[in-house]
DNA sequence: AATGAATGAGTCTTCATTCAT
DNA sequence: GATGAATGAAGACTCATTCAT
């Protein structure tokens, strides 16, 4: 029976590897050429496994895709948590949020490089019900930020201006700077502009 | 002699005719539907003509979609340049350049769309001469906001920061804005939010 | 206009040439191999045409095998409905009706094969809205003998039996025979037999 | 020794039980579902097993299927020499066959769903040694048919008409009252309708 | 010049079968 | 013996592109 357990145990490891190899496949690929011209052909070999075994873990290719990005979101949005508490100057918590969200993408240039590429067009194909996964995520990470605008406006330690459209903006700047630097070679540190966007942000929003 | 001038006339106004059309249903249905899930098909019926004629204005699908683009970039490029001189004040001139950047994609909504889905998924697959026009383009206008930017920290108007990235930025705060405005329903006026980019920008950049 | 009306004319005609092609080469293949071991490449092959060309003609491969059944079908009701009236004696016109649907049959083997092969199978499979347009000329051949057998009844030429199920076992007869003659090589004439089938019914049924 | 052989005996007893399983399993999908439709992973889902343990009893699908068909013509065929016997009058035994094919066919009428779907298309597709199997087993009730029949004739019973026809028709005719009560929802009693077969068979083939 | 019929390369997906555990 | 994870062959279908008319 001990021995039973160890069997199972094993199994689950070898599928959550499996799955995490076809995910990590995914992500390189999907990176690269976007959702059309990656075939499930060639992430079966990147990840150094059969066309079928794809579908013991996915539905089909949308699935597959939208799962890589519900991924990254979950870390991406569990990092943000762990990084910002309630308790902090909201200000305070924005700067380190913003420090987070730039290593973030940093280290998954992937992803993001997958993100950029989640335009309209996907969201007319892939089903609602996987879309809105992460459609959901997203907005989340976006009420959050505007969460803690919220609370620097009432701090009076930001000016009155429509909190969402601040959350937007200060996400839009990190995002171009992303952009920038991966049209740009992804050469020297992009976390390091943390103080550029925040020099930006801050001066321009906070309470004269 | 006069006749055959005429005729000859009629034909490149038909001609020119046809292409718009083209381009016009292409602009629509590629913003709605991505690159990939428009069918040359739905274009030429868009555009009321056969599939065939398409060859006949463009090399082929990406040749059609990079033209729109490149189309549509260079009438934003010549109202910008139209919109600014070199005489005034470089900060009144990038206030004045954000305001017709905004009011552009609010009246070409279509045409950000495609935009927002040229990620590097096209840049790829559209072979690379193609691509390049685009982006040629794309980095022209970058450089005239940046050249303004060093225009303004040459007369101190603004903090002497990285150009480029500050370009950028700026228009990151633009794009973020109106992904938000889409997103939202394309409610309200986009251009009236001139004010809060140029809040946050000018604040947060200038020479304190 | 006039050549252009020939020119519309010519197509119209090679297209139904075509289409013709596909159903005749569909017919001999579903009949050989049935449904799921017949490949639309194959046909397409059989009918020296490219893959794609069935799709202009076809919805799908359900919708090519049952259009050749229907059209098979058609051609029987319009036969059995050329041959009898409405005046004749009615035993005299089962009996006609019986030759004309066993004559059919021999020249028609590779319609027969397929219409056995279409059991319950294939009425799960096939979309229910074309299955439909099948039984529902099945049923309306069985529905003209049944017809024709009340009329024997009422002039008690035949014995006041279930009307359905005489028709059933009639059709029956024939059928057994067509596939006995089938599986025994298609030796002999099979329509020979119409004296057999009608001495077996006749003598079964009529009013002694 | 004698515990083992009881080991022995309870193995065999597993065994068959788990082959049994799988026949009834597969008997009710195929007949639901067909050949092509039914897959291996339902019938095991059915019988409660593994897919792979299929393979232990069978060699594959097509033995599967034929083995199914093969066991169910076995039953009918030593319940019909149970019920006639060499000494009666070849008429009544007839007569006795019919009515016990009937019962069998109502009691078993998933298996006659299979015979029905068993068209030229298996006949191809299934390897010729699995399908003589089969074929060999239904000549062999119709040899028996014919035998009463010729012996019916030999007695002055019956008209001498070709006796492999006769036997033909007579099957069809209990065939497609089957199929008839099938395709009306299997309502009321099938085998009642031995009488109606028996009526017309007789009355057709006697000797007058 | 304009058409649209014809093509066939390219891809997702299914599922019988195998085999390590 | 029993399992079910892994495989990969096979096939329906789409659609950009060509070219005869």
């Amino acid at each position: 029976m001990v021995r039973n357990k160890q069997v199972i145990e094993k199994r689950r490891i070898k599928r959550a590897d499996q799955k995490g190899k076809i995910l990590r496949a995914g992500e390189k690929l999907f990176a690269k050429k976007g959702f059309y011209l990656t075939t499930l052909e060639e992430i079966a070999g990147g990840a150094n496994l059969a066309k079928g075994t794809i579908y013991l873990h996915f539905e089909n290719k949308k699935d597959l895709f939208i799962s890589i990005v519900e991924r990254k979101l979950d870390i991406l949005l569990k990092k943000i948590k762990e990084g910002i508490g309630e308790e902090g100057s909201p200000t305070e918590e924005i700067k380190k949020l913003t420090k987070v969200h730039l290593k973030f993408l940093e280290r998954n240039r992937n992803f993001f490089k997958i993100l950029q590429s989640l335009s309209k067009e996907y969201k007319r194909e892939m089903e609602k019900e996987l879309t809105e996964r992460v459609i959901k995520k997203h907005t989340r990470y976006l009420g959050i930020i505007q969460h803690l605008i919220e609370r620097a406006i009432k701090k009076k330690e930001m000016k009155p201006l429509d909190t969402r459209k601040l959350a937007v903006i200060l996400i839009g700047i990190v995002h171009s700077l992303t952009i920038n630097w991966i049209s740009q070679g992804e050469k020297d540190s992009l976390s390091k502009d943390h103080e550029l966007v925040w020099e930006i942000f801050w001066n321009g929003a906070k309470q004269a």
